[in-house]
DNA sequence: TAATAAATTTAGACAAGTCTAAATTTATTA
DNA sequence: TAATAAATTTAGACTTGTCTAAATTTATTA
């Protein structure tokens, strides 16, 4: 088995290959809270495991294996996610924390029973999709609310940041997921958008645009 | 926060303190399967901590302190292998190495949560009490069925030893918790046991009759 | 009780993962 | 395209937890 330094790292990884080809060695840095130096000494070792392809100041990828892995955290860190919200109580900004530590618990047997027991959801509390077993995500096109043009709408599925003020923000604004909006207008000055939802408009930071996905 | 290793350290001071007064060097090295050296350098970093008491050659004790913290990791991982059983369907000898893993999960309000949801049980699928959060224990008292006479009896109550062999063997000879036995004789040749069931006698050896526990 | 055995500690080393500071490579810009 | 800036890597060090081998202390026994 691989390390909880390792396994994060893979993790992040894989979350950053989804905005970039490569993943530099200064983002891994900037998202794991640590100096590039250790990155490098970190990205040394996965490649020498063949989890990762490296070439120096090339930044890196995953390699299948490594993918495999990534993708195993990640279903975990959300089935956890799901069970503390469902079956816990929790709130959807109180639970990332807890799931970062539980998505380390090595079982896959645990991790099939929990997902069983819980009905095999097929999206986390923050709207995010939950890999089946073999690794498989459901596909689903969202779109960022910043990228959307005036009159464009639809439903608030995921959210793309998950820190307890963003969530909270977003509770008391009523914007969780499932609510209907349209965007009303768009501030051309600061990029603020405007929002009608069924009963009021919101407006909202380009910030929160930034973070915020909805299925059209 | 303590590291993963004190907290092994500190439930296993825990459980050795159960047998003897004051727990030595090597028989936390053969628990916790290292080196008596290794065990001499945390017991320092442990008694700096004042997380126990330490004579260099006169073995440790758990301060107040070390005492919580070793009794807090068993309530989580009693609670955890009660989840796994009663909600995941797992075998009693299937659960003690994913507890193991568990009982490291830090966050106190997530096992609060986790005892309510399931209706705070009060004993453990081997039988254990599982601590409250206060760190209260149901104190019962239990006999070891290598300490009974003959025409003595009871209801197997718990076990001592935790390792899936010997959960198996019980399990196979129909020894599980609830049973209801008396000591029909006892061989002196070797101290084996023979135990008169409802239905049936069983002869088991002594060392397994000295990890059965009865409530009398 | 002196000699031997067993238990424990000390000394020095190592791997994992991290850090700072310096060196190197790549990217940017004048 | 040469100079500068930014990104990355290297070198050397530190911490945690572990190890082996040697030294020391405690327990046992003849």
């Amino acid at each position: 088995m691989n390390t909880l330094a390792e396994e994060n790292y893979l993790k992040s990884i894989y979350h950053l290959s989804l905005n970039a080809e490569n993943v530099s060695t200064n983002q891994l840095a900037a998202l794991l809270n640590t100096k590039a130096s250790s990155v490098t000494d970190m990205l040394k070792k996965l490649s020498d495991k063949e989890l990762i392809n490296y070439t120096p100041y090339q930044g890196v990828t995953l390699t299948v294996p490594g993918e495999k892995i990534a993708v195993n955290i990640i279903r975990k860190h959300r089935l956890w996610e799901y069970f503390l919200v469902e079956k816990l109580n929790f709130k959807w900004d109180e639970v990332h924390e807890m799931a970062e530590e539980m998505e380390h618990i090595s079982s896959n047997e645990l991790i099939d029973r929990l997902d069983k027991f819980m009905g095999c959801p097929e999206y986390d509390p923050h709207g995010d999709p939950i890999p089946d077993s073999n690794g498989a995500f459901k596909v689903n096109d969202l779109k960022l609310v910043s990228a959307l043009s005036v009159t464009e709408g639809g439903t608030i599925w995921a959210v793309r940041n998950h820190s307890p003020a963003f969530l909270q923000y977003l509770e008391k604004q009523e914007l969780t997921i499932g609510k209907k909006i349209r965007i009303a207008e768009i501030i051309e000055f600061d990029h603020s958008v405007i929002l009608q939802t069924e009963d009021k408009r919101i407006q909202i930071s380009r910030e929160v645009a930034n973070n915020l996905l909805i299925s059209i």
